[in-house]
DNA sequence: ATCCTGTGTCATCAA
DNA sequence: TATTGATGACACAGG
């Protein structure tokens, strides 16, 4: 308890030591020791005022994570961004149908409220134990992927809000790392896991695919190993699976801060996480970090590899930082749509090139090729017919020089007749194998490949602008290259729109059957209704009847006789008393 | 051969 | 002004 330490040297210092030795020897002073020392006293008073500091900075670390709290945003599910939670009503679509899924959604989050105890501790904790001397810093919310896609639908009011508060200050970013590891952590990782992979299930279309863009960011890739510790294969499996999808919106707003795309790049790392099951192959493979060799390398490799090449190309260092992905060939109007006809791997010379012998992207050139009945997935495979002859040979002539690929035409004239004929089935066309091709490549992933680019194309379509923009300003791209970007982020935004806007429209359909189902019901029920309180109105109105006639029977005057009908009628009042008015008299006072 | 359906794309408008 | 989402319209593929 006591414990035996040097003082500091102070002007009594003797007489301290001589203090310590006697301590030492068990002499008795009559006093505690720390009576005699300065020091000792000192030290004690500089620890019960930085315990006090201490709790004061908890405190306000606590109060500031209240207000971030408050300020917490909230994900929108359609856009895919964070928008203020104090947007009840916002959603046009969200709101529109309570399917069976998003019960099950709701359920699912009910059941997780469970958990959110224990993640409260875990921030709390987190919080204690990293001090955010930094408030001011404008990291990124570093949310682990981990962090649930959640909704305003999914996500009950009262949550706690860390789970989605990007107004954590960055420097949280390692203490998520920490925390990952920690294993209370890791079961609601797991469950978080869990959960994004079932909004991923719950919104198969676009608009649901919520993979984290950390996957796309070299300096997040630990994450994922850390993960890769703790959760079991099927986590991580089914996340690779809604990673393929789509990016997530929502998640893609961690990225922000993210160490740059190309600055820690690591090309392996990359690959793994887009094609693990490649990632063997291609890293026991002759690869280097050469990128005008990776090409050729991959060449030789890829008739057992489904590895696209544009993207071991894009993430070769050689073409992300020192920036010349640009194709040999010079596309003097890129288009927005890559026209097959003029695209390098057509096997019609007459259309692949342009007059100058660079080959076009323009405009009219899409239009050739989209508009004309030739126009979608056959075009590509003429563009690509090497792809579709070697399933999972990526190693199509995008992957040649445009002159190798020249090369490849001359050699092919085959292909020609097929191609001048505009739209005819080539003769692939029944192989499975062109076809599995086929899925695997999108037709702008074909684009992107033949024109070089250095991005995937879901890291064109999904990244926020910002994002998206930083990562064009990092590569050098020719005109062409930018105009099929920006066409293939249009486009691929434009489909997801489309997929929703359909989806969105099929359920309107259904609702609107559901509810004119629902009137007709409504409708037959009225007419019963109607009905029935029409023949109880007949009824009433035959029991009134008679017993007016009965009432009216009985009444006679002063003479005995009956009434007549004619001059006298009977009334009654509310409260049930019943009068003979004359008719005459009643047409007079009516008057009256 | 024809129709229907699903999907991708473009044009356009609105936020 | 640029970006993005929504949506109608069109073309095409496949059943």
């Amino acid at each position: 308890m006591m414990e035996i330490e040097l003082p500091k040297m102070h002007p009594s210092q003797q007489d301290m030591e001589l203090i310590d030795i006697l301590w030492r020897q068990d002499v008795d002073l009559g006093a505690g020791r720390e009576v005699f020392d300065f020091s000792y006293r000192q030290k004690e008073v500089e620890l019960r005022r930085q315990r006090e500091q201490e709790e004061e900075k908890r405190q306000q670390h606590l109060r500031e994570q209240e207000k971030a709290l408050l300020a917490q945003l909230q994900l929108d599910e359609e856009t895919g961004e964070f928008v203020p939670r104090s947007l009840p009503a916002s959603g046009t679509l969200t709101q529109t149908n309570t399917t069976n899924g998003e019960i099950a959604q709701n359920g699912a989050f009910a059941a997780q409220e469970g958990d959110a105890l224990s993640f409260d501790e875990c921030m709390q904790l987190l919080a204690e134990t990293f001090p955010l001397d930094e408030p001011a810093e404008s990291a990124p919310p570093c949310l682990d992927v981990s962090v649930p896609p959640t909704t305003d639908l999914m996500m009950p009011a009262d949550t706690p809000a860390f789970t989605q508060n990007p107004l954590l200050p960055g420097s949280l970013d390692q203490a998520w790392m920490e925390l990952l590891s920690l294993p209370e952590l890791q079961c609601l990782n797991m469950q978080m896991q869990e959960t994004l992979n079932m909004d991923g299930f719950m919104k198969p279309s676009g608009e649901a695919q919520n993979p984290s863009y950390s996957q796309y960011l070299p300096g997040m890739d630990h994450l994922s190993s850390v993960q890769t510790e703790v959760c079991p294969p099927e986590y991580i499996n089914t996340y690779d699976g809604s990673f393929n999808n789509m990016v997530s919106p929502n998640l893609s707003q961690m990225s922000l801060n993210v160490p740059d795309v190309g600055a820690e790049f690591r090309p392996e790392e990359f690959n793994e996480l887009f094609y693990p099951e490649m990632e063997a192959k291609v890293n026991s493979g002759p690869l280097t970090s050469d990128g005008g060799n990776m090409v050729s390398q991959l060449a030789e490799t890829a008739s057992d590899s489904p590895v696209n090449p544009m993207d071991l190309q894009s993430f070769s260092p050689g073409n992300l930082s020192s920036g010349k992905p640009e194709p040999i060939v010079e596309f003097p109007d890129s288009d927005s749509g890559l026209s097959l006809d003029s695209s390098p791997h057509m096997s019609s010379p007459g259309k692949s090139l342009n007059e100058d012998g660079s080959f076009g992207f323009s405009d009219s050139d899409s239009e050739e090729m989209d508009g004309s009945p030739g126009g979608t997935e056959s075009d590509y495979t003429e563009i690509f017919p090497l792809v579709y002859l070697n399933d999972g040979a990526q190693t199509s002539l995008s992957d040649k020089s445009p002159a190798e690929q020249q090369e490849m035409k001359a050699k092919n004239p085959k292909t020609e007749p097929v191609e001048a004929s505009g739209y005819s089935k080539p003769p692939f066309t029944k192989d499975k194998q062109k076809k599995r091709s086929e899925a695997r490549l999108s037709r702008d992933e074909q684009r992107a490949k033949a024109l070089q680019i250095p991005f995937t194309v879901d890291m064109i379509i999904n990244l926020p602008v910002d994002d998206f923009n930083e990562m064009m300003s990092k590569h050098q791209l020719n005109e062409a290259q930018l105009a099929l970007v920006r066409d293939i982020r249009r486009r691929g935004k434009n489909k997801v729109a489309a997929q929703n806007c359909r989806k969105r429209k099929l359920e309107n359909i259904v609702g609107l059957e559901y509810e004119l189902d629902s009137l007709r019901e409504e409708k037959e029920r009225l007419k019963k209704e109607k009905s029935e309180r029409s023949t109880s109105l007949r009824e009433m109105k035959q029991q009134l009847s008679t017993l007016y006639q009965e009432v009216f029977g009985m009444l006679r005057d002063e003479h005995g006789k009956p009434f007549s009908p004619n001059e006298y009628s009977l009334q009654h009042t509310a409260d049930g008393t019943v009068f003979l008015v004359p008719r005459l008299k009643k047409t007079l006072v009516k008057n009256n």
